[in-house]
DNA sequence: CGCAATTTTGACGTAGTTCAACACGTGTGG
DNA sequence: CCACACGTGTTGAACTACGTCAAAATTGCG
C-alpha cells in the first residue's frame, strides 16, 4: 500500500491508494448476485448467462495520437433511456446527473468502485439520470433481461436480488440522511468527505485519505455550492488542520471535528 | 374518524382532502407483498400469516379527559433498535429523526399514507431513524420474521419482495434528487411542496393541493431552514400568487413556476 | 515551452440567519 | 370569568456567509 515514492503527483498516491485497480468482487455491491447458487443440492454458477465484467468505459488508446479528441464512450447510459442493465463500478468513477429543461447539468451522484448504478431503474425500466465515467473506468454488467430469465427458474438468485435490494435500501437512505437538511458550506463539505470516505474505506483500505478523482467543480455542483465558496472552504479546512490537500487527494486529518461540523446544526 | 364538530378550518379541509381516511390498499407501496399470490396452480393469501392492518398509533381516547395529557405511543419505533417490521402509513403521517450526540433532533423523512417505513432497515436489521406519529395516524405492519418463513416456502412471495424494493429503490432516488445541491430557500421550499405534493396525489386525489399535517417547524428541520426562513418564504410565495395557505393546507396555483423555482440553480 | 482548463484569491452585494418582539389559539388555574 | 403560560407562526433590523464578477495562479498536456 505504501510506496516508497515521494513525487507529490496523483499517480503515485492513486496507486497508495488502490485505485485504477478494480475493486474485489467480495467488497462490491453486486456480489450478491454474482455468486453461484445452491440450487437442488448442486452448485450451478449462472452468473456467465447475465454477468459482463470490467467493461473499460473512456478507455483512451495509449499510443495514438488521438488522446484528445472528444473521448465519446464516457457515457455509460443517459437519462430518460430504457433500462438494459445494472452496472457496478470496478475502477474509476462516475457522475450521475440530470439535464434540465435550459440545459443546465446537474450532479445528484457520484460512484466509486464496488457501488451500484442503475438499480433504481428497475421499477420504471428507465434510467433516471446519466451515468458519464470520470477518466478511465469500468465496471461489471448485468443484463436484466438475462438476470430475470434465470431468476424465474432459480429462487435463490432470487432471494439474492432481494439482498441486493434490501443493502442498497440501506445505502439510499444513508446517503440521503447525510445530505438533507445540510445548508451551511462547512456542513455539507465535511458530510461529503466523511461519506464518501467511508465509501470507499473498503477499495481504498483506509478510512482517513481519499482520492475524489471528481474535478472542484463536480462537487461544487453537487453540493449546490459555487466552486469558488469550495476552493474556500477546501482552504479554509486545510488551514485549521482538519485536512491536508493533495489535489484531488484528500487526507481527514481529525475525524471527530470533521464529523462534528457535518452534524453541526447552526 | 369524522368529528361533528364545524372549526373553521383544518378539519373541514381534512375531509375536503381525504386525510384521516386510510389509504386505498392499491395505491400503497405495501401492497406488492399483501396481495394473494398464484402458487402451485391455486391462489394462496399469506397476508394473513405476518401482515396486521391499521393499527392506530397516537390514537387519543376520544371522550376522556386524559386528551392532552402527553400521549406516549406517538413512537413507532426508535433509532438504534433491532428490526422487527415493516410499516406502511394508512392515515396521518409520520416523522423520521434522528438524534445527534447534543441531543438535537433532526428530521430526515416524513411519510405520508400509503409509504412505507423502515424497509432500509433490513440490510443492518436496525432501525436508521426514530418513527414518530404527528397527529392521529395508523399503520400496516408486516413482521420481518413471519413474512421470511412464509418466502422461503413460496418464491412467488419472493417476487412481489423484489417488486416492492424496486419501487423503493426508485422512490428513494428520486426523492434524493429533489433534494440534493439545494441551497436557496426558495428551490428548497418549492421542491419540497412538488415533493410531497405528488407522493400525496393517489391519496389527495388532488395535484394540487397538500395537507402537510406536520408543523413548520418540523417542515423547517427537514430542509435545513430557520422556521423564520421558511415562514417568509411561505409568505412571499403566497404574495406572488404561486401558492395558498390555509393553515397546513397548501394550494399549489402555479405548479410550473413552482417547478422552475425547484429547479432553478442560482 | 506555451496554451487551455482548472482552481484559487480578492472585493463587493445579496440572501439568509440571528435575535428580539409580537400575534394568535389553546389549555390551566385562580 | 380572566390572567397566564406555552406552542406555533409572523415580522423587523442588524449581522454574516455565500454568491457574483473579475483576475491571478496553478495544473495538465501537447
Amino acid at each position: 500500500m505504501t510506496t516508497g515514492k515521494k513525487l507529490a503527483n496523483n499517480v503515485v498516491y492513486q496507486q497508495a491508494l488502490g485505485q485504477h485497480h478494480t475493486i474485489a468482487c467480495e467488497n462490491c455491491s453486486m456480489n450478491a448476485i454474482c455468486q453461484p447458487v445452491e440450487a437442488d443440492g448442486q452448485t450451478l454458477d449462472l452468473s456467465k448467462n447475465y454477468l459482463n465484467k470490467k467493461i473499460p468505459v473512456n478507455a483512451q488508446a495509449p499510443d495514438t495520437s488521438q488522446r484528445h479528441t472528444q473521448v465519446k464512450n464516457r457515457i455509460l447510459f443517459e437519462e430518460n433511456t430504457p433500462l438494459t442493465s445494472i452496472y457496478a463500478v470496478c475502477s474509476g468513477v462516475f457522475k450521475l446527473c440530470v439535464t434540465s429543461k435550459d440545459g443546465y447539468e446537474k450532479v445528484v451522484g457520484l460512484r466509486y468502485p464496488g457501488e451500484l448504478i442503475g438499480e433504481d431503474a428497475l421499477f420504471l425500466e428507465n434510467y433516471n439520470y446519466s451515468a458519464i465515467a470520470i477518466g478511465q473506468s469500468s465496471v461489471c454488467e448485468v443484463s436484466i433481461e438475462q438476470f430475470s430469465s434465470c431468476g424465474k427458474l432459480v429462487p435463490e438468485l432470487q432471494q439474492n436480488l432481494i439482498a441486493l435490494l434490501s443493502k442498497q435500501s440501506y445505502v439510499r437512505q444513508s446517503n440521503f440522511q447525510s445530505f438533507i437538511g445540510k445548508k451551511s458550506a462547512d456542513s455539507l463539505l465535511a458530510a461529503f468527505l466523511i461519506n464518501i470516505t467511508k465509501r470507499n474505506e473498503a477499495y481504498t483500505g483506509s478510512s482517513s485519505k481519499l482520492n475524489l478523482l471528481v474535478s472542484r467543480n463536480d462537487v461544487a455542483n453537487f453540493l449546490g455550492l459555487r466552486r469558488e465558496t469550495l476552493s474556500r472552504v477546501f482552504a479554509k479546512f486545510q488551514k485549521e488542520g482538519l485536512i491536508k490537500i493533495e489535489g484531488k487527494i484528500i487526507h481527514l486529518l481529525q475525524k471527530e471535528l470533521l464529523c462534528d461540523l457535518a452534524n453541526f446544526h447552526s
